[in-house]
DNA sequence: TGACACATACCAACCGGTTGGTATGTTTAA
DNA sequence: TTAAACATACCAACCGGTTGGTATGTGTCA
């Protein structure tokens, strides 16, 4: 990468991730945004029309860095679609360590507080959540096909519950401000997910 | 003893658990908490040194009232604590309708905004997620016994698991603006207890 | 009993700082 | 030459919190 040639409207979507996380977006001035991407308030309202602009292309640019990040990893590599689906698990649990702004998520984070007064930010979010979780579908429903598994229930809405369970992790964590409640909660998914597909369960050191 | 008439203490708290599920914490000013309590800023003032401080209250008076709502619940009457537990769910899911605001959790929302800067907030939060959570513990640990179930586990990580599962379906809920995904998310977790317990699926409609 | 001391509950007006946003430049690259 | 990219200076509204004050108890002791 070359962030000597980036671009004001690229370093404000960054700080706007990093600032975001750690206050939550209404406690981040359009000055906190500023100060952190280094770039002036003219240039701010020259790229965004308000603040809720921004958040919504942080929601975009979040989305974009979640598909890139998970659909390259190592476990993507299985030829076995389950592997792929418990190996893009297993990397969540695993990413959940270090301080808590670092492994937690921006949408998740902005929609508590927009749901209700800003619904261009809100759709954003919704954008960004279901854009990623959704891309675990197809390898669900080839895992279902794979090894027999019929269920009362849908490909669709266990992608979602990945996320939804991963959304109450961050909530724990930040909560606990720690993150081995959010380790363990992420435990449970991967033992569920195990047992709908008749494994036994994880081994543990 | 207990006069009909509220005081402004209570009626603050009141307007705290109502507006700040709906706006977030931040988002909601000294000045609508006033309005909406009807009473004058300097009442408020008078009671809470600062507003954190009713952000305190209110997730305190939260875990009071999830307390009481889910410990005098019907299907508390159960002999089996199994089916407390199941019942208890289940009582969750079914509560995942009509307008998100009111039935979305106070200290999951307000933790997302107070973790990194408001040190108080956060633990007054932790202690009211928790607090309520941890009562399921018995019930599971009985269960447990009962029936037989050994497994690699603890009944705390499980109890927290279930607040985790609902504070992300609360996410979900505000993300899509409307509770179905939400009450699909509760249903995984229903499954995934039953699964633990050596149970069939629940019955469909 | 009565009266004084003190406490609690509440109120309207106000304050200095911060907020998101604007108006008006100046620089840069094609 | 021109338009986009950025900077500087500024503002009106709003923010959490403070002020000085009133009304209504409540405990104490002559």
């Amino acid at each position: 990468m070359a962030p000597a040639k980036e671009s004001a409207r690229e370093k404000l979507i960054g700080a706007a991730v990093k600032v975001v996380r750690e206050k939550g977006f209404n406690a981040t001035s359009v000055d906190d945004l500023c100060r952190e991407a280094g770039v002036t308030k003219g240039a701010f309202f020259h790229h965004f029309p308000t603040k809720t602009d921004l958040g919504v292309a942080a929601a975009e640019a979040w989305k974009l860095h979640a598909n890139g990040l998970f659909g390259s990893a190592p476990y993507m590599a299985h030829e076995d679609p389950l592997d792929r689906v418990l190996g893009y698990l297993e990397f969540r649990r695993d990413m959940l360590e270090g301080p808590v702004p670092e492994f937690t998520c921006l949408a998740g984070t902005m929609v508590q507080e927009s749901y209700e007064t800003l619904p261009a930010l809100r759709d954003a979010c919704h954008d960004s959540i279901w854009g990623h979780g959704l891309t675990l579908v197809p390898d669900i429903e080839a895992a279902r096909k794979r090894h027999g598994i019929n269920g009362d229930w849908t490909s669709e809405s266990l992608a979602l519950h990945f996320q939804a369970v991963l959304q109450g992790a961050f909530i724990l964590a930040k909560a606990d401000h720690g993150a081995k409640a959010a380790r363990d909660t992420a435990d449970h998914l991967i033992r569920y997910v195990r047992m709908l597909f008749n494994l036994p369960p994880e081994k543990e050191a």
